[in-house]
DNA sequence: GCGTTTTTTGACCAGTTGGAAAAATGTTAA
DNA sequence: TTAACATTTTTCCAACTGGTCAAAAAACGC
């Protein structure tokens, strides 16, 4: 019994396969970051983990099996920036922090970002149910709180939900659009500052947006 | 010579000839915008647009003309938007209709925001020319205004070209998004009434987080 | 060191894919 | 009407794809 497979079902876990998986899936994360779950090739993925495809076949026995799991993963690490929100924290410097922690997650894992943007243009088939529940539980938890900010006063008062949408677009835009980024750019200006440039866009806009009129806040800092 | 094929090529096009690479266009817009171009195949586009395979190839050759054919012709509308922005005219409101044309745009055309996402979603290797011109020289010349509108004090001084991508973040974010907007909105919120709570989100965000804090809009005549 | 289990490999397969060729059918202008 | 041209269909193919399988090679527990 036990097919013998290395795959998710039961056994312990040898060190060979944790070490092969992570390899697989970090190789995958490239490969399907940039061309999509269709576009993406078993081979293409084998090859730059360094095995045959057999031998990554042996680890996961479907090519959905990776994307699953490299989407599973993802999808956890992706949230925690708007978990992190603090309830009691004060509105302005909490968004703040958050489309820091966006902006950083867009620099540092840009991979990640892309792999979730293609999934979701395309229709989003293999985690449409996860956006429906977790997504979509998050986010209705966080406008809660996003909306006792605002009926305290400490927040001017808009859609709650398209602002998420308005920092996860501008933020992530950095992962998902770089290329196009640096066209616009240039090439002279290829360094990181880009990220620092954004992240001072981001705050006056969405800080001297979000800032109530008649409260003057303290903000700006630096 | 001419070796006959209905393609770009200098011959004067036939009604029928016109027509059917509309039709195809037409059908591999929908099919490359959800796919990719990897993920898309000939069939697919073939059965979409009502004709076999190889007639579809008599009248594009290769599959990659008619994605190159879909791109091109992309890229000139995707830009009109930003070309309109008046020099002349006042600058909040010609940002604010400019969001407004991009959000119609992202409405009414979110297949050709999706195909551009998934083209430089992929490194864009199919118009990384393109934006390195065109796009960059349209870009160029639309920061000398907004630099100038900085100057007199007309607009708040922040980074003009991450200004534009956070207006391009957000704008279309709603058509290559849309599938994980809908699932956090909620199915009952499907109509198109999503399109108007954004316009007015991104309103209160970028005149409010743009307009000079001294100058109040209308009250004094400078 | 040795038997068992895990890992890797090489050969293979059936289905799909982009595309070519040629024959068959339509269309049209003189 | 008919010859010239445009369009469509049929047939085919070579390369690639996801995936299987049995046997060889390592690694491991003792």
């Amino acid at each position: 019994m036990t097919k013998g497979k290395a795959s998710s079902a039961g056994r312990p876990q040898t060190r060979i396969q944790r070490e092969k998986r992570e390899l697989i899936l970090e190789a995958a994360l490239d490969v399907f970051s940039t061309h999509g779950f269709r576009g993406a090739t078993i081979d293409q993925i084998a090859e730059a983990a360094g095995m045959s495809k057999p031998n990554l076949l042996y680890y996961f026995g479907r090519k959905e099996d990776i994307h699953k799991a490299l989407i599973e993963r993802l999808l956890d690490t992706w949230l925690d920036p708007l978990r992190a929100i603090n309830p009691d924290g004060e509105p302005l410097p909490e968004i703040r922090s958050y489309i820091r922690r966006k902006l950083e997650m867009a620099r540092d894992y840009p991979r990640e970002s892309r792999l979730f943007a293609n999934e979701i243009l395309q229709g989003a088939p293999r985690i449409m149910e996860l956006l429906e529940t977790e997504l979509r539980q998050l986010v209705d938890e966080k406008v809660i709180i996003l909306k006792r900010w605002m009926a305290e006063g400490r927040l001017v008062r808009v859609d709650p939900r398209h602002l998420l949408f308005a920092i996860w677009a501008t933020t992530q835009h950095y992962a998902d659009f770089d290329v196009q980024v640096r066209a616009v750019l240039g090439s002279d200006f290829a360094g990181e500052g880009r990220f620092d440039d954004a992240a001072r866009l981001l705050d006056q806009l969405f800080l001297s947006g979000l800032a109530p009129k008649n409260v003057k806040q303290l903000a700006h800092s630096q």
